[in-house]
DNA sequence: TCATTTCTTGAGCGATCGACCAAGAAGTTC
DNA sequence: GAACTTCTTGGTCGATCGCTCAAGAAATGA
C-alpha cells in the first residue's frame, strides 16, 4: 500500500497542533482584524516560526482562508446558518438569529461581535481582495435571508405585499449593528432588548 | 502692534491649502481607516511632503484628530446633532436621523457611511488610543439620544414604561448597521426602508 | 542501513512603516 | 539692509512588514 492509500504521511511530522494553532489565529484575526494582525503577532500566539506557518498554510491571506473555515465550524460561526436549516418558519429563523446573536456576540470566551463582519473593515489597497472577501460573504448571507423571507411568504407566513428585500435588508443591519455594539462594550441584556425591538417589527397577519 | 494682535504670521507662510489638504487627509482616512492609511499616501493625496505635514499637524494622531474635528463640521459629521438640536421632539430627532443617514451614508460626494462608526474598528496594539477615542465617541453619542429620549419621556410624548436606554441602543445598532451596510454597496432606498422598518418600532399611545 | 520526504530553525530579503532633521527658501520685524 | 521666524525640501532613521531560503532534524519506504 502507498502512503497516500494508507493515509500515513512520509517525512518529519509536523511539531505543532494545527487545530490549535488556526485557534490561536482565528482568534488574533477575529479581535484585531486581518491587516492589524502581523505574522509576528501570529507566529508568537501560534506558537511556531515564520517557516512552520508559511509552510503549513500559504501565506497570509491562505491563513485567513484557513481561519474563516474554522471559523464556520464554531458556534460563533455556524449559529445563523444552523437557525435557518432548524427552525421551521421565517420569523422563528429571523428570531432565533437575534436573540442567538446577543449571546454568542458577548461571549467571554472569545473576541465580541461577529468575525465576518468587523474583520475586514480598514483595509489599505494591498488588501482589497480580503475586503471584498468578507463583503460578498455578507451580502450572500442577506439574499439566503431573503429567500427564506421568500419562502415563508409562499408558505403564507408573510402577506404578499411584504417586500421581503426590505426586511432581510433590515435585519442584515440590525445584526451587523449589534456586532458593532457588542464590540463597543454592550453586554448581553442590551443586544437582546435591541434583538426583540428589532422583532417587533415583524409584520403580523 | 504685535504679530499676535494683527494676525499676521511671521516667518515663511504655509505654501498650501490646510483646509484642502485636510479634506484630502479626511476623505482617505474615511475610506480606508486610520492604520490603513500610510503617511505616504496622506503627503501624495495632500501633495506635500512630509516634512510638512508633521510641521503642521504634529504626528499622524494629531492628523487625525484635525480630520475628526473637520469631519464634525461637515454635513456627514453634523447632520445628527443638527437634527437633535433642531427636532421639537424626540421621534422627531431619531427619525430625522435615520432619514438623512440613509441619503448621507450613500452620497456618492464621499466615502460610504460613517466615519466615526467605521474609521477605526481594525487597529494593532500600537494605536488602541484611536479606536477607544472613536469608541467613546459612538458610546457618548448614545448616551446622547437616551438623554434626548429621556426628555421626551418627561414630557409626555413616551410612556414611563418605556425603556429609552434600550431605545437607544437599538437605533444607535440600526444606525451602525446602516453605516456597515452602505460600505457594503446598499443604496439610499435600502437603507430608507432599513430607517422606516426601524422607525415602526417607536412605542405609540 | 540509507535514500527520500517533510517540517523546523534561524537568518535575512526588499519594501514600507511613522517620524525626524539639517539645509535652504520665503516671509516679517526692526 | 540685517535679524528673526516659519515652512519646505530631500534624505534618512530604526523598526516592522510579509515572505523566502539553506541547513538541519525527524519521520517513512525500500
Amino acid at each position: 500500500m502507498s502512503a497516500s492509500e494508507t493515509g500515513t504521511r512520509r517525512g518529519r511530522p509536523r511539531g505543532f497542533d494545527r487545530d490549535a494553532a488556526v485557534a490561536a489565529a482565528t482568534r488574533l484575526f477575529w479581535e484585531r482584524g486581518y491587516e492589524a494582525t502581523s505574522i509576528s503577532d501570529l507566529t508568537e500566539a501560534m506558537g511556531i516560526r515564520s517557516g512552520s506557518l508559511y509552510a503549513a498554510f500559504g501565506d497570509k491571506p491562505g491563513l485567513f482562508q484557513t481561519v474563516l473555515e474554522a471559523y464556520r465550524e464554531l458556534p460563533s460561526g455556524a449559529f445563523v446558518y444552523e437557525a435557518f436549516a432548524e427552525e421551521a418558519t421565517a420569523f422563528g429563523a429571523v428570531a432565533r438569529m437575534l436573540r442567538e446573536a446577543a449571546q454568542v456576540f458577548t461571549d467571554p470566551a472569545h473576541p465580541a461581535g461577529c468575525m465576518v463582519t468587523n474583520a475586514a473593515t480598514n483595509v489599505s489597497p494591498a488588501n482589497v481582495e480580503v475586503l471584498e472577501l468578507l463583503r460578498d460573504k455578507r451580502n450572500r448571507n442577506i439574499v439566503m435571508v431573503a429567500d427564506r423571507l421568500r419562502a415563508g411568504q409562499a408558505a403564507g407566513e408573510l402577506a404578499r405585499s411584504v417586500d421581503v428585500d426590505a426586511l432581510a435588508a433590515y435585519y442584515a443591519a440590525v445584526y451587523q449593528g449589534m456586532s458593532q455594539r457588542a464590540r463597543d462594550g454592550a453586554d448581553e441584556s442590551e443586544l437582546l432588548q435591541t434583538a426583540e425591538l428589532a422583532l417587533a417589527v415583524w409584520p403580523r397577519g
